[in-house]
DNA sequence: TGACATTTCCGAAACGTTTCGGAAATGTCT
DNA sequence: AGACATTTCCGAAACGTTTCGGAAATGTCA
């Protein structure tokens, strides 16, 4: 099947008689070119529809932009992990897209190192630059990135890890969350945090600490209890936390699927929610209006951490130097998951 | 700053003192070189870490892969439409990266052309293929794509085009749904459909009718009523059903989100749900099963679609004359949104 | 008119790869 | 030894673009 072949540089110097070097220039806006003659070559290449060959002109301009923002998945095994995750896909393409680029996802085979999608896609230059979620401490990925000087954002800092930009949450970030808890009069209050290796959650029980310490309420280690990502770990991680001698009376989650986790335990337990245990979750996915009790939480827009991501990304490709942070913070949305202390009660065993 | 520049074949081929050609041939493969040698070659760009220039390769061969499958996203202003849409995109991202590909996402501009995107994107030749999502009987999409002879597939499939690929849903799609309902005494069935002039919409509708008739029930036209696809506009249908003369039993919704508006549309007026109506939705988002009561809905993995469309999509990048339709079945997981029909009642006026 | 500056243009080379056609080296047979 | 086939290799050209250095054409001034 014979196909027409495309129109190239050298069709358009024919047409108009000019030179292929005069063309080029013509299209690319440089000086030495006659108004009339840019004209009449735009003119042609817009009649027999010339686009420019990418390839040829990145391999001759090896710096030129590629126009497309990376973004590795998490492996394949974990890959319904969060509702929330598709929010925010959706937001960073949208964003991207204002910004005048595409976002290509990469995910790596089950049985392959993580960051051999980042040097694939480094090496073959096929992306401007990465966002690159979840950020643990000490994570290889960053390294990796960060010793090609190849340009990327992440979403939370790892610590003492600078020299590239981020968008980082406000210290001040739980603070909503404690200040509504403590105007209920609760004292005790307990976190169900996501992986103390990821920079996030690292950032969220500083958070905690402080905004507790605001109201002067001293913080039972005890309290702030890892409990994984999903709704099982956390279930579990409330039962344990209310087998203990001094429950507290109110949950900070550290995601909306950890605080359904609690809502279900606490349902098990037979403790009312919120009359026996305020809980506070943190997203605002979709599903959290609708649980019972519709959950009171942290909202964290989508949207706004997307822009934020590839604004500072964007800034980062323009300026190799530029690494700044940019906070975020996150708003509450009461519901019906939280209400006033009441007196202590002793824990319920099961 | 200088940068070490990235190997090349002519290092190589200086390293082992063989020709540009001959390393070349080595690297890819070709018959007509040495054990020997090639295992030097092989040696040596493993040592000094060779990565071939993709541009350059794609230069030479324009007809070589590019390794990466298209998406094009609503445009921005719709963003938040759907939550059923992160899911199928992780799970799209995730069967694509099973065929050795990335997914890359374009996102057309708030006053662009939808096309647009395509075109850009197929001229630029940046992408093997597309996958387009949602598509409507007589798409401008597909057409374009149909006419530049571009690798696509479509979920759904407009009626009467045919000559590229798409999965499709079976025609017995709505069948579980409705042989449930019939269990349960249902006869006054009714179906809120997304706008008809999405080919899936239309679709079900078919299978709707189809399914009602092997029970033997003849369909009320004023009971398939287009309800939007969000919330709002189901609870309005919702409530003018009911405002109607003969209000059904037993709604149908094509999402899960007009399932929850009708839902909120009952609450308001004062049907218990599943006494007075049961409702069955689609998809099965996340917070189907949050919702109160949770919801009856049609299963629709996301991963089983998203492998079925690269599947076929990947068949069609093969062989261009391919145009086969995958039929994709969802499967009926009860919750409490469905019960036993109770005698007629007269529709409840606001 | 000639000298000079300015504007407009062009040829050739280069980016890194693959392929075409053929050449050199080696083996095999008589 | 020569004739021939087989194996292994190589030079040159090409893909479409941009850029370097300079040349031609045009304008300006005395």
């Amino acid at each position: 099947m014979k196909v027409p072949k495309r129109p190239v540089l050298r069709d358009i110097a024919r047409e108009t008689g000019l030179s292929v070097t005069q063309t080029s220039r013509a299209l690319n806006g440089h000086e030495d070119v006659s108004d009339q003659t840019r004209a009449r070559v735009t003119e042609v290449a817009a009649r027999i529809g010339y686009t420019p060959n990418l390839e040829a002109r990145r391999l001759k301009m090896p710096d030129t932009r590629t126009g497309s923002i990376g973004l590795v998945l998490a492996t394949r095994s974990q890959r319904f992990s969060d509702p929330y995750f598709g929010e925010l896909l959706t937001a960073l393409a949208d964003e991207a897209a204002g910004g005048g680029c595409d976002l290509q996802l990469f995910t790596p085979l089950v049985d392959e190192d993580p960051t051999a999608s980042y040097v694939s896609a480094v090496t073959a230059m096929r992306v401007d630059g990465f966002v690159v979620l979840r950020v643990a401490q000490r994570d290889p990925r960053v390294r990796f990135l960060q010793e090609q000087d190849f340009p990327f954002v992440t979403f939370g800092r790892a610590d003492g890890i600078d020299g590239h930009p981020a968008v980082n949450e406000s210290i001040d970030s739980l603070r909503p969350a404690v200040d509504h808890l403590a105007a209920l009069g609760h004292r005790r209050i307990g976190c169900l945090t996501e992986p103390l290796e990821y920079a996030i959650a690292a950032r969220r029980v500083a958070s905690f600490q402080r905004a507790l310490a605001a109201h002067g309420i001293e913080v039972d280690p005890a309290h702030i209890v890892p409990s994984g990502f999903r709704q099982d770990a956390a279930a579990d991680a409330t039962r344990r936390l209310f087998d203990g001698s001094d429950p507290p009376s109110a949950l900070v989650a550290f995601n909306d699927l950890l605080a359904m986790g609690a809502l279900r335990a606490a349902s098990d337990l037979g403790l009312d929610v919120p009359d026996d245990l305020s809980i506070v979750g943190f997203d605002d996915i979709h599903a959290a209006r609708f649980v019972s009790p519709p959950l009171t939480t942290l909202r964290h827009a989508p949207q706004t951490i997307g822009r934020e991501l590839i604004s500072q990304l964007l800034k980062g490709i323009d300026d190799p130097d530029y690494a700044d942070d940019a906070y975020i913070t996150p708003s509450l949305v009461v519901r019906q998951s939280t209400g006033p202390a009441t007196s202590p009660r002793p824990g319920t065993r099961r």
